[in-house]
DNA sequence: GATAAGGTCTGACGCAACGTCAGGCTCAAG
DNA sequence: CTTGAGCCTGACGTTGCGTCAGACCTTATC
């Protein structure tokens, strides 16, 4: 199978033309994301044209922000698929963009306050980055009251690591699931479709954290889907979501 | 000076009212950051109102992307000016959206293929962001031979924290001695311009790891100041630029 | 063949900003 | 006085490598 008169690389070389430090190199190596081809009799790495094609991969997907554990898990091909990632990450990305923006328009607007002031105005300037993060927070009103958005808040600077990330791969099989369900017309009040509802529940409270004051919002949101905020994920089809309100209403009917 | 009667918050409601982590608070504490007002006998944490407009200042200055070690610098008001920071900080939160934006495109033209093709197709999605790492590669075409390129991506994966961060006081510092030179009229020739410059390629030597082949690139930068690429930082004034072309200009006469 | 220079190897610790136990106090209510 | 809830202080985990440190390998030179 392997070509034995393939040329093969010395680390040094083979992390230069690929843009990577030998470090990096060793770091995948213990990581299990990218082995060697073969190891000289001294134990020094050797690369081949195989190696490269998959660094380069890795280099692509971690361009576009993914983490090293969710490469392995789609370069390893295990119940990972790449179309629901890309829409995850693009959402995410998207995320961060419209933080960066804030972030932005904050500073642009003290410095604009500290050159008319002549010193910089602390007061301005806090009041800026409240005014903001407020209309950050403008959908959640509708659904939420004082105190929940209050942990919503409290929430949010954790999330990101801890669901989005670790549960990712949770939340794409389930929105795979659900898109061959209603592939398949599923009726939204029969079993199958009640077990999509229930786990659907068990991780949106994950990602709240169990705080029954969010989960109340959730239910308002389900409540009327066509008010679904724009700023909300929007990794699914409007099928999906149609779908699962319609099995989370007759989830709730019955628990009553 | 301090009013006794003053209302103290225990660590739970100070942190629920500001919309931090009882975790974040001992974090802060053990920077020094923020150091609570009083402690009780057993030790419990008492913070007032003045920790409060602290606390508020930390997250901030957070919320636009400021570092703990940066935040304590600012606000322990040792030779660290606001405006200089603020702009060096617009100036990375562009290139952070800038990079973003990359991100995005190669995410969205990937979904499009992958849509029109079938099937993920690995080498148009490696291209794509080979394209785009190139585009962003433009106008170091102009003053760098092919491997300063190589080394030059190789080290600006590195940078952000190693350099920008580190050296960003350093930077400050500099580029504000420099405006005061520009504003007494300060002649490039002169024994304090050149020291100016010298400091300024000694910062650069430090951007650029030492590398020789870089050196030479930023040497022809120096040439032609007209020609500064729009993507180079521009967080000092056209007059500064000009003045430290002049010195640095006056400085390779004299060296060779 | 010895030696010096330079590259490689494997740990192990460092960094940013906290989260998350774990074990031990403290405090208010019953 | 007990119980539960909240606070305290370490100490380790996280992400993606950088940066030594000590030991080994290879190559060129004398």
């Amino acid at each position: 199978m392997q070509d034995s008169t393939e040329r093969l690389f010395q680390a040094h070389e083979f992390a230069a033309r690929a843009g990577v430090t030998i470090r990096t190199l060793h770091h995948y190596d213990r990581l299990g994301l990218l082995k060697p081809a073969r190891r000289t009799a001294a134990g020094y790495r050797l690369y081949g044209a195989r190696d490269f094609a998959r660094l380069q991969q890795i280099v692509t997907l971690k361009f576009i922000g993914l983490s090293l554990k969710q490469i392995k898990e789609l370069l390893d091909g295990r119940e990972f698929d790449l179309a629901t990632t890309l829409r995850l990450q693009r959402w995410l990305l998207s995320e961060q963009r419209r933080r960066l923006d804030l972030a932005l328009a904050a500073i642009e607007r003290a410095e604009r306050l500290t050159a008319e002031h002549g010193a910089p105005d602390w007061d301005a300037f806090k009041q800026i980055v409240e005014v903001i993060t407020m209309s950050d927070m403008d959908w959640t009103k509708k659904y939420y009251s004082a105190e929940a958005q209050a942990r919503i808040a409290e929430r949010a600077a954790t999330i990101p690591r801890e669901v989005v990330e670790q549960g990712q791969r949770d939340w794409a099989a389930l929105i795979k699931e659900c898109e061959a369900a209603v592939a398949e017309s599923v009726d939204p009040a029969s079993e199958r479709a009640q077990g999509l509802a229930a786990r659907w529940a068990e991780l949106l409270k994950g990602f709240t954290g169990g705080d029954p004051a969010i989960q109340e919002g959730l239910n308002k949101l389900y409540a009327d889907k066509a008010n679904w905020p724009a700023s909300m994920p929007k990794f699914f089809s409007d099928e999906v979501q149609a779908f699962i309100c319609q099995a989370a209403a007759v989830r709730k009917n019955r628990q009553e």
